[in-house]
DNA sequence: GTAGGTGCAAATCGTTTGCAGTACA
DNA sequence: TGTACTGCAAACGATTTGCACCTAC
C-alpha cells in the first residue's frame, strides 16, 4: 500500500523530525510519483521548485525515510539505487520497464516454496526480495515506448 | 548450475576473447568462490597471487563475463554489484547472510503467480527477480558468525 | 605482425562528512 | 532560545576513460 504525502509528514512529526519546506519538497516529490526515483532525479524535480535546496538535504531526508520504513529500494529496474514510498509491511513490486511505474502487492505465496528449499539445503530462510517487471497497460499500447527495446 | 572455470574459459575462446593470464586468474577467483565477491573483493583476492594484475583489469573482465551472461549480480546480500558465476539460463539464488554462500536453484513456480498478478494488473509480465536470504547449515551452528546479528 | 589487452594516471560519478550559519519547535 | 537542520565545499570510494606499451593468436 502507497502511503500519502500527509501520511508520511504526519510519522515524520511523531518520531519528533521537524518539518522543514525541504524535507516538505522532498517528501512530497517521492510521494506523488509513481516510479521509483534516484537521488538525482529526486533532486532534480525538487530543484525544479525550489533551486535552493541541496543535492544533501536530499540524501538525508532519504536516509530518514529509509530508517522509518517509508521508503523502498528497487532493484529490477536500472538503478539499485531508486526509491518509492511504502508502507512498513511485507510487500514486493511489480514495474513497468518502459515507465517505471511501480505497482505493490502484498501476497506472494512464497511460503512453501520458502519451507521446500529449506528442507533442500538446510538453510534457515529468514526472507526474500521478489520484484516482477514487465510493462503496464498504458505502455503496451504502440507508440508509447520511452526506452529502446534494443 | 554453477559453471567451472575450464568452461568459462572455453566460452570466451569460443567468443574469439584472448585467454591472457589475468582472466585466467579474474576468472579462477570469481569460478572457485561459493560466495559472491565485490570487484574490489575479487582484485584483492587476485592480487594475492598476481600483485601485478590491475583493478583496470578486474572490471573489464567482469565486463565480458557479464556481457556473456556467465555472472550474475546479487542484490539480497551487501552490495548490489557482487558477482557470482553462473551458467546463463533462468535460475534465482539462496544466500548464507552470514558467510555470504550461494546455492542457485532453477525452479522457482512463480508462472501461476505471475499470470494471475498479470491479470489482476493488467501489466504483460516479461522477467522476474527472485532472492531467498538466511542462514546455510554450517552458519547455524552457533559460534561461526562472522557479522554481529545487531 | 596486428588487433586486442594491459596498466597507469586522471577523470568522473555518486555519496558522505565537516563546519559555519539558519530556522523550526 | 536551543537544538536540529541546511548548504557549501571538500573528501571519499567506486567505476570509467585516455593513452602508451605489450602480448596472445
Amino acid at each position: 500500500m502507497r502511503l500519502t504525502e500527509r501520511k508520511v509528514l504526519a510519522l515524520l512529526r511523531q518520531q519528533g523530525y521537524k518539518l522543514t519546506p525541504q524535507r516538505r519538497a522532498v517528501i512530497r516529490v517521492v510521494a506523488s510519483s509513481p516510479d521509483h526515483l534516484t537521488p538525482i532525479a529526486i533532486y532534480h524535480k525538487v530543484h525544479q521548485e525550489h533551486p535552493d535546496i541541496g543535492l544533501v538535504t536530499v540524501y538525508r531526508t532519504l536516509e530518514i525515510l529509509d530508517r522509518l520504513g517509508l521508503i523502498c529500494e528497487l532493484h529490477a529496474g536500472n538503478s539499485c539505487r531508486s526509491y518509492t514510498v511504502t508502507a512498513p509491511e511485507h510487500h514486493h513490486h511489480l514495474i513497468c520497464s518502459n515507465c517505471r511505474a511501480v505497482v505493490a502487492f502484498a501476497r506472494c505465496g512464497l511460503e512453501e516454496m520458502q519451507r521446500n528449499l529449506a528442507d533442500e539445503t538446510g538453510f534457515r530462510i529468514d526472507d526474500h526480495l521478489l520484484e516482477f517487471a514487465g510493462l503496464c497497460p498504458t505502455c503496451q499500447k504502440e507508440g508509447t515506448y520511452i526506452y529502446p527495446a534494443h
